[in-house]
Order: structure tokens, then C-alpha cells, then sequence
DNA sequence: CTGAAAGCGCTTACAG
DNA sequence: CTGAAAGCGCTTACAG
């Protein structure tokens, strides 16, 4: 069981065996093919474990996490940084080493990206928000032939790329299917963008997209309006939000991101009665209007165990070749008060 | 970094170290005081990696796995058996086996339980079907200090255990809240409890128990009826159903097990129309139907994740001493048309 | 082109 | 009560 065994078999060294193994020069065409042989009839597969024990003190494997700054108190980034913490503290005694890298804008962006690439990364975990360099970073990596796991958003890119992301587009459909079940066939309904600075974001107009979708598929005769505000500065309620709470009786809205916590204030300021919400992410606020009724459904990206899975998906390419999972598709998850995940037991799930 | 290092501070060999680690006896207190200093000084943890590689060659950790038959070909016990074989097969090089045994009733349980206890297993799975039964397999399993996680179903018992499970009363207020939105608070809504030849099982009763407490938390007027039928022989249409289908329009039933998809056929036949249908677990024919419209919402038990999980964690408690994970709450997954998994790639989430 | 030896961190069996 | 040696399966550095 084992390289010794295929040894004895073939007649050979460990050394040579291992040499083989790891397609390393040296290696005569006669012997190599006895290997072969003895390898193929015994079913060999290597021992991890014993490989990585060694290797663990010898050869560590570097990740580079790139991902957008996390020191804002409530920044959505801590989540996957902790999956991805929680991943490297189970691999470490397996000799894995992480750094991290937090972003501004493009322009930190490109300059923590140089940085990465002075050095010899194994692995990097980033986020593609910017077309241009997530293209460069991902055509550096592939030349220097560094794995790359892009988290959170899925944009196209001029090459293949691995995303372990939620699909945005199906988040936007499901979204439809819940607000659809409870405002009926002949509601108005309404999408929220919230902009940020950078404008608004790849997720949210896939999962506008995915919603209208949703209800062109089936035919339904309703009514949806878009409204985009700006978060940068105070939040106002616009000429265009207050002609919209005059509508008819029957209001759905969909908050394409984690902001929908802004909104029972406001209606309930000017008065706006059975409007049902949903939206995304399992903020401390939005949780806190889920438990009081007034946020009908959230949708979960499960962000921390995007990070942790990333992490442990990349180690397995690595370390076994066993690159299936890099392209993971994180199910849409439907929260409602009932299900809300209390303490660390359930969460342990989602790491 | 290591045992060996702790063994040059305390001025000692290895194998006095390896004493105080575990501790065995033939240490003297002054040496073991010192060791244990040094341990405590430099933080040391052990490398769990590097002491299975020796143990797997010599000492096992073998799992006994005893859950109901899945010869059936579409046993709901087939998919706890992947996720455990799933586990296994990743914890294979550490020296980690497993064997399977299945009962049919009872009575088998209670013999494969004496076989079980005869070899010396180090870790059970198991379900908690019978009362005595599964008391009598925890009292002798902790009185040979064996790890025990009953999966699937949580039962009282006589003594603290562990339980790898869905909580079914939460997943009974969740098909509350699905329903009670789709229907609304005027609605006459029914439990559908199918009954197979040992009667009505415990988690269908907690289903329906936290079903009926949601409509009485919210204090909405509505009528809830319960209905038992019986799944051995044939299904048939009975007079208490036949009056069931002439109640008012508005209509919620909640199938409180894996049988949802036996009703649409039903409905269709005695022409009732806008009944809503909220289920459990993601079986052919129900996701048939939640494809085609006719159920409405399904809740996921993630019976894979069960089996993987139990196995890990318990692996973890035997190799780290890290029970902290024993217990388990596994998140009640809402499961509509538009975010049914297909595909290994979402359902590796679950394994 | 090939082999023998040392070592990763831990465990065990044996010697004293 | 304590230590020295051998070994888990793999990798590396060196010798020939």
C-alpha cells in the first residue's frame, strides 16, 4: 500500500517511484513504463495526508486573498474573510498560509494586484467588480499558471474563470416567485436599486434581470417600475418614491441588495400599508425587520461559506488535482422569521 | 514547533512527552509539572495530521452506521448513506472504515445493535426510531465510552445525545408562514399526515404541532383540520377527504412528509382549484410537481449533509476532542420552483 | 539514470 | 519512571 509497495513490485527505489509519480526528469523510458504499469494495477492514489506532512515544512502553500476593505463595522467583506480564516485555521497544520489584501477602488485594486504578483503566490481568492483587472489579474495567474477563485459576483471575462458565487439571475427569479405568491397576479411591483459609489453593481442588475424574467415567464399581466437611488450622502425620499406610495393597494417591492432595511421607515412615515419586501442578506438590521414582520423574505449568499469553500476547493486543486468544485454555484436561500439562524450551532453550516 | 520541541525545553524525550499528552501513567510529578509547563508556554497543539498518519496504519477508527434498509429503490435513506460514504471516503487515509447495517423494524434494531456492540466499534450513527431501543443503545454505548449521533429524527431519551437533525417544529412554523402567505389569514387550512405501518412518526407530529402553534402566535382566525390517512395498501379517496374538497375556495395544505406529490392528482380529479401545497424534501415526483407548478413550496432536510456532517464531527470529537459540533441544527432550506438544485455542482454544498 | 538515507510530527514497543 | 529506536507514507537532497 503505497510508494513502497509499488517499489517491490516494479523493482525499483521510493525515489524512483516518486519520481514517476511527479512526471520529474530522470527517468529512463524502460523503468518509467514498468512504474506505470505497477501503478495502474494496484490502484495507486496518493496519501494526501502523508504528502502534505512533509511537505508542510518544507513547501508551504501561499494564498493571496484580494477582496474590498473590511474595517467598516458592519462591512459584508468580514463575512468571507471569516470563511476564509475558519478554512485556513483547519489547513494550517497542512502547511497553508494566507495573506490579505483589501481594496478601495480600482486603483488600490491594480496596485495591491502588482503586489501579489511581486511574490509567489499558490492561490488567489479575489472579486471581480472591475472588468479590466480582474481580466489582467486572471491573464497574469494563467501565464504564471496561479489558480484564481473569483467570489460574490460573476461578470464575463475574456478567459474561463472559476466564480463560487450565488447566480444572481436565479436569485432575481426566486425573488419574483416569493413576492408573486404573496401580492398576487395583479399587483404593481417594484425594484430598488441602491447605488453606492462605484454605480450599481453586477449582482443587482443580474438579479433585476432574473426577477422580470420571472414574471415575463409566466405570463402575468403586472406592472414593474424601477427606482435607482443614490446611498452616497442621506438617504431622501424623491419626488419619483412619493408618487410611487400613491399607487393601488397591492405593492411588492424587491431590494436588489442588502439595503432593504431603509425602507419600512419610510413607509411607514408616509403611511404605505400591505407592501411586502424582500430582499438580500442577513445584516443585523434586515434580520431585526424579518423578526418584526415588516421584511417578508431575505434572500442568503451564505458569504461566509463562499469564503471557506473557496479556500478548501482551491487546497484540494492543489493538492490533489481535484479542481471540480473551483465553479460552485451557492444556493439561493430563502429566509423567513421562522428560519433565521440563531447562535453558532446552525450557522456552523455556512462556517 | 512540536513534541520534539517541547521534549528539548523540558529537557526530556519524546517519549515522556507523549506521556504527559496523553496522559498515561509512568510519569513522575515533577516531570510531568515540567512537561506540562513547557506545553502550556509555547501553546502547543498537536498536529492532528501527523498523528493519524501513524494511527491509521495501526489503529482504525471504525464507524458502525445503523439506519433503515435502503434497498428500496428510492429510500429516503440512500441519501444520509451518500453523505456518510462521502465522508468516509475523504477520511479513508487516515484510517477511518465504516460498516453499514440496516434494519427493517425494531426487532432487527435491536439485533444489529447486539451485533454492533460485540466488535468494538469507536463512533455509532444511528436513527431514533424506537423509544427503549434507541435508550438501551445509548446507555451501553456510554457505558463503553462510545460516541453516539442519532440523525434524521430527535426523540426524548433518558440521557443527553446527540442529534444531527432538522428541527421539525421550526420547519412546521416555517410551512406556516408559507402557507399563511399564499393563503392569507381568512383561509381554512389542513395537515396532511400520512401514516405508514408504525404509525405516525415523531418528527411528523412536531411538524404539525409547530405548524399549528404559528397560526396561534399570530392570532389569526383561521381553521386548521387534520387529517390521517393511511399508506398501507392502496391511497384512497376517503368521505372525510370528499368533504374536505367542498370547503370554501381558499385552501393550504401541508403534507407533513416526503408524500406531498400523492396529492395534486387528487385535487385535479375532484376539480379543486387554488390549493396551495407546501411539502417536504426533494424527492422526484415532488420536485416534479414543484416544477410543474402544483406544490408550492418544499422544505429540504439536506439528508446528504446529515450523513457527511455526523461522520466529520464525530471524527473531530474522536481525533480533537472537539464535540462542539455533535449537536446540530441543520437549517430548514425552503425549496421553490426556481431555486431547486440540479446538477452535483449545488447539491456538493450538501455532499 | 538510480538508490539509500534523513526527515515531516506523532505513536508504539521495547530496553533499561 | 525514562529514553532511544523504528515506523506511518511521502519528499528531498545527496551520492554514485
Amino acid at each position: 500500500m503505497g510508494i513502497k509497495r509499488i517499489a517491490r513490485l516494479a523493482n525499483v527505489s521510493i525515489g524512483t517511484v516518486d519520481r514517476v509519480l511527479h512526471n520529474r526528469t530522470g527517468v529512463s523510458k524502460e523503468t518509467e513504463k514498468k512504474v506505470r504499469k505497477v501503478i495502474k494495477e494496484i490502484g495507486y492514489t496518493k496519501n494526501t495526508t502523508a504528502s502534505r506532512l512533509k511537505l508542510a515544512s518544507v513547501k508551504k502553500i501561499k494564498f493571496a486573498v484580494l477582496i474590498p476593505e473590511t474595517k467598516n463595522k458592519w462591512s459584508y467583506w468580514k463575512l468571507p474573510k471569516k470563511g476564509i480564516g475558519r478554512a485556513v485555521k483547519e489547513l494550517m497544520e497542512l502547511g497553508v498560509e494566507v495573506d490579505y489584501f483589501e481594496f478601495l477602488d480600482s486603483s488600490t485594486y491594480k496596485g495591491l494586484m502588482d503586489e501579489i504578483f511581486l511574490k509567489d503566490y499558490d492561490a488567489i481568492v479575489t472579486v471581480a467588480f472591475f472588468e479590466n483587472e480582474s481580466n489582467e489579474l486572471l491573464d497574469r495567474a494563467n501565464k504564471k499558471d496561479i489558480p484564481v477563485v473569483f467570489i460574490d459576483t460573476e461578470i464575463e471575462l475574456e478567459m474561463p474563470a472559476n466564480f463560487v458565487r450565488q447566480d444572481s439571475y436565479k436569485a432575481g427569479r426566486v425573488a419574483g416567485r416569493l413576492l408573486n405568491g404573496l401580492v398576487g397576479d395583479k399587483g404593481c411591483y417594484f425594484v430598488v436599486n441602491m447605488l453606492n459609489d462605484r454605480g450599481i453593481h453586477a449582482n443587482n442588475v443580474q438579479r433585476e434581470r432574473g426577477f422580470r424574467k420571472f414574471f415575463e415567464d409566466s405570463g402575468q399581466d403586472v406592472q414593474i417600475r424601477t427606482i435607482n437611488y443614490s446611498l452616497s450622502g442621506e438617504f431622501v425620499v424623491t419626488k419619483e418614491m412619493e408618487t410611487w406610495f400613491a399607487t393601488d393597494d397591492r405593492k411588492g417591492i424587491f431590494v436588489t441588495n442588502s439595503k432593504s432595511h431603509l425602507l419600512p421607515r419610510i413607509l411607514e412615515e408616509y403611511q404605505v400599508k400591505n407592501t411586502f419586501i424582500v430582499g438580500f442578506d442577513l445584516n443585523k438590521q434586515n434580520l431585526k425587520h424579518l423578526e418584526n414582520g415588516k421584511i417578508d423574505f431575505l434572500i442568503n449568499q451564505q458569504p461566509r461559506y463562499q469564503g471557506y469553500v473557496a479556500i478548501k476547493n482551491l487546497f484540494n486543486y492543489l493538492t490533489k488535482q481535484d479542481g471540480s468544485e473551483l465553479n460552485l454555484d451557492i444556493p439561493v436561500e430563502i429566509m423567513v422569521k421562522e428560519n433565521i439562524p440563531f447562535g453558532p450551532k446552525v450557522f456552523a453550516k455556512m462556517i
